[in-house]
RNA sequence: GAGGGUAUAGCUCAGUAGGUUAGAGCAUCAGAUUGUGGUUCUGAGGGCCGUCGGUUCGAAUCCGAUUAUCCUCCCCA
């Protein structure tokens, strides 16, 4: 048969997995810098806990898993009889892989409250599973980096949260603007409009202010029931970069008021510990409904590297609600996400990941005959069980293609043994990139390559 | 959900206006070379040309369908 992935799934090599470490390294490293632990949760829910949660669009995009056994015998036969997929799912999969990191979260942290502190820091590493139309930079299969705390509404998070931000991308060697806008303020405009029922509607046609023209979002929330001058107004309210114009505006909306004191509390925290690519974009919405306060989203530094096309590389946000649906209230919480896979092509286009990212032995023995093969695997595994990494080659194959082998493999040195070496107790070191060879006892081996 | 591209050797791809036996590079193996690679030369193996159907004396090539995959829009990481 011949051998295919599916569709929006790909297989690792060697250096890409070393690539890949590297980014989730520093991520982890600094979220563990901040007093966040790690938590896992399987890649498996209850369809129940996944559905509903992420949109009509999001239920589509849901993998299911089929039931096991004989699952027709327990299917919804008039569902079957009527062709309804979407019907018949509910009683042939009781089971989905996870959207994302944040839904599970939530049960978890519903499930397991009696063995957490509140407020709860949580950081996840773990791949999700989207059924999307793949294209570039978009999988099926892709990692999120997610970072959460729980059951605290300190604006101080969201100051550690963009924090967390800067530094990941300051040691990745990327710059970055950290976006940052409040839903609260959203709404605010809303009411002063008058359109608060149309909330969800404004806020996703201005989100796509950066891509779409102005007249073709008038024209969007005009198919939506927004008069063209009520849109006018509010694309031009958030073209406005300073916050307390808005303060003004908002003598009717209480709500609006306390979205700007939210964004000046942060931008306050923020400035004092002199973060600098943190910018308020009244115009960013985001998408995702749970979000209640704050919301954030990372992008490439427009003026440095306006070459590359690539959406965001983060984002986030204040929720209140979320355990709400799981059982649990007044359970604050705020969150960001890395997209990793995002800033894995960021990197690799830029050429700045660093050279030695991958692990591996400096050295590989090669030997000439039987003897000095088996003398080789005696000194390998001599110095594997003092901790030194090394390699050795299965046979005394023909020796050209030894050095092949150890050449395509990058190592540093071949240690050759022969005869001659034999007799002597010695091995050559050779150095590939030199061509230099120097006869060596034990001693003396394990001292190079110890350091 | 809408649109576009691609499908030929293990891998990356050529294949001209339809015409005998479908090619190259890389990889693999063998030899020139019984202990020195990254950069030598020679040779070998390996293909129902995605699948089904149609046009034709004749199809990898033209047409239709189908499947798979990549990409663009929507949305997202």
């Amino acid at each position: 048969m011949k051998p295919a992935l599916p569709k929006g799934t790909r297989d690792f090599l060697p250096l890409q997995v070393a690539r890949r470490k590297y980014i989730f390294n520093t991520i982890e490293k600094t979220f563990v810098k901040y007093g966040f632990l790690p938590i896992e949760t399987p890649a498996m829910e209850s369809l129940s806990t996944l559905t509903g949660k992420y949109g009509e669009e999001g239920d589509r995009l849901l993998f299911k898993i089929l039931n096991n056994g004989d699952f027709l015998a327990g299917a919804d036969s008039e569902a079957l009889e009527a062709r309804d997929s979407q019907k018949l799912i509910q009683s042939i999969s009781k089971r989905g892989l996870r959207y994302d990191l944040t839904v599970p979260f939530a049960r978890f942290v519903v499930m397991n409250q009696n063995e957490i502190q509140f407020p709860f820091k949580r950081y996840q590493i773990q791949p999700v599973w989207r059924a999307d139309r793949p294209q570039k930079g978009r999988y099926q299969e892709f990692y999120q980096c997610d970072v959460d705390v729980i059951g605290s509404d300190s604006l101080m998070y969201e100051a550690e949260l963009v924090s967390i931000y800067s530094e990941v991308f300051a040691s990745l060697g990327i710059e970055v603007e950290i976006k940052i806008n409040n839903r609260k303020l959203l709404f605010g405009i809303a009411e002063c409009l008058g359109i608060e029922d149309k909330f969800v509607d404004m806020t996703v046609a201005l989100d796509k202010l950066d891509k779409i023209s102005e007249a073709q979002v008038v024209e969007e929330l005009k198919g939506r029931g927004i008069e063209e001058s009520i849109t006018i107004e509010a694309i031009s309210l958030i073209k406005s970069d300073n916050l307390k114009d808005f303060t003004e505006k908002f003598a009717n909306s209480e709500t609006g008021v306390k979205g700007v004191e939210e964004l000046l509390k942060v931008m306050d925290y923020c400035k004092r510990i002199g973060i600098k690519d943190l910018i308020f974009d009244p115009s960013l919405a985001r998408g995702l409904g749970y979000y209640t306060g704050c919301i954030f989203e990372v992008v490439l530094k427009k003026e440095k590297y306006h070459h590359i096309s690539m959406g965001s590389l983060g984002g986030g946000g204040r929720y209140d609600d979320l355990t709400d649906i799981f059982g649990l209230n007044d359970m604050s919480g705020v969150g960001i996400s890395f997209g990793a896979e995002r800033i894995y092509d960021v990197l690799s286009e830029l050429g700045l990941f660093p050279q030695d990212v991958e692990e591996m032995p400096s050295a590989i023995f090669l030997a000439m005959d039987d003897q000095s093969h088996e003398m080789a695997f005696d000194w390998t595994m001599k110095l594997r069980k003092i901790g030194i990494s090394i390699d050795i080659y299965p046979e005394p194959a023909k020796f050209k293609k030894q050095m092949k082998y150890a050449n395509a493999r990058n190592f540093k040195f071949a240690l050759i043994v022969g005869e001659q070496e034999r007799n002597e107790g010695k091995v050559a070191l050779k150095d590939l990139d030199t061509g230099n060879q120097e006869l060596m006892d034990f001693e003396m081996l394990r001292r190079k390559l110890q350091k």
